[in-house]
DNA sequence: TTCAGGATGTACT
DNA sequence: GTACATCCTGAAC
């Protein structure tokens, strides 16, 4: 079923282990998106320096993250790339799970003429292997931009749900299997003091 | 396969 | 002015 406000409505890294495995809906034109979650990051602002709302701080762009769970906060980062986070925890709690990697599902035409300017079947080797595994990627491929900030997770244009039947699709056998969790430190957060060993990034395979 | 360096715009100091 | 929750390219190995 389509992902509800209560998954969101909780502890920031029980969302982002949780949200691993799940599908990743984008609905652009009519036409449906679809990525398998395999990599996730807890960023949370009480306690956080990770966190871009660290010790609430409240301005323009982490707004959103104050927003009731199942929000989508999404940034420009770098000046071209684009992260797509959840909104967990009560509102009010400045806190979010980041979507690092995936793995398509369903038609992949749309999510490689996003990416690439071009069809699946002209994709490269080293396309192929890149294609999904960085949030600035997964945001090309999906079209989501700053636009697309503060919308709700329980709507239509986006939302997770955990079975591709939710979406008249069909699950692979290999996404039934049991997942094998890791966690480790998170990317790209040097310059956060203490919270750069918190082990709050979950990944599978 | 790995690595250094550049691209690029916005938020915030 | 500085830093940034990144990605791509090209060179070296």
């Amino acid at each position: 079923m389509k992902l509800t406000r209560n998954f969101y409505d909780r502890d920031t890294c029980q969302v982002a282990r949780n949200l691993l495995g799940k599908y990743l809906v984008r609905v652009c034109n009519g036409l449906t998106l679809v990525l398998r979650i395999t990599e996730t990051e807890a960023y949370i602002g009480r306690m956080d320096k990770a966190c871009h709302a660290y010790n609430y701080r409240r301005t323009q762009r982490t707004e959103t993250m104050f927003a009731p769970p199942g929000t989508a906060y999404i940034y420009m980062i770098y000046g071209m790339h684009h992260c797509l986070n959840v909104v967990t925890e009560p509102e009010g709690e400045p806190s979010a799970v980041l979507i690092r990697s995936g793995q398509p599902r369903g038609d992949q035409d749309l999510l490689s003429r996003n990416r690439f300017g071009r069809a699946p079947d002209t994709m490269t080797p080293y396309q192929k292997k890149n294609f999904l595994n960085g949030p600035g990627k997964l945001c090309k491929a999906l079209a989501l931009t700053r636009a697309q900030d503060g919308i709700s997770l329980l709507g239509e244009e986006l939302f997770l749900c955990d079975r591709l039947e939710d979406i008249s699709l069909v699950t692979p056998s290999e996404d039934l299997l049991p997942l094998d969790i890791r966690t480790g430190k998170r990317i790209g957060i040097d310059y956060a003091e203490e919270a750069v060993d918190f082990p709050w990034r979950y990944y599978i395979e």
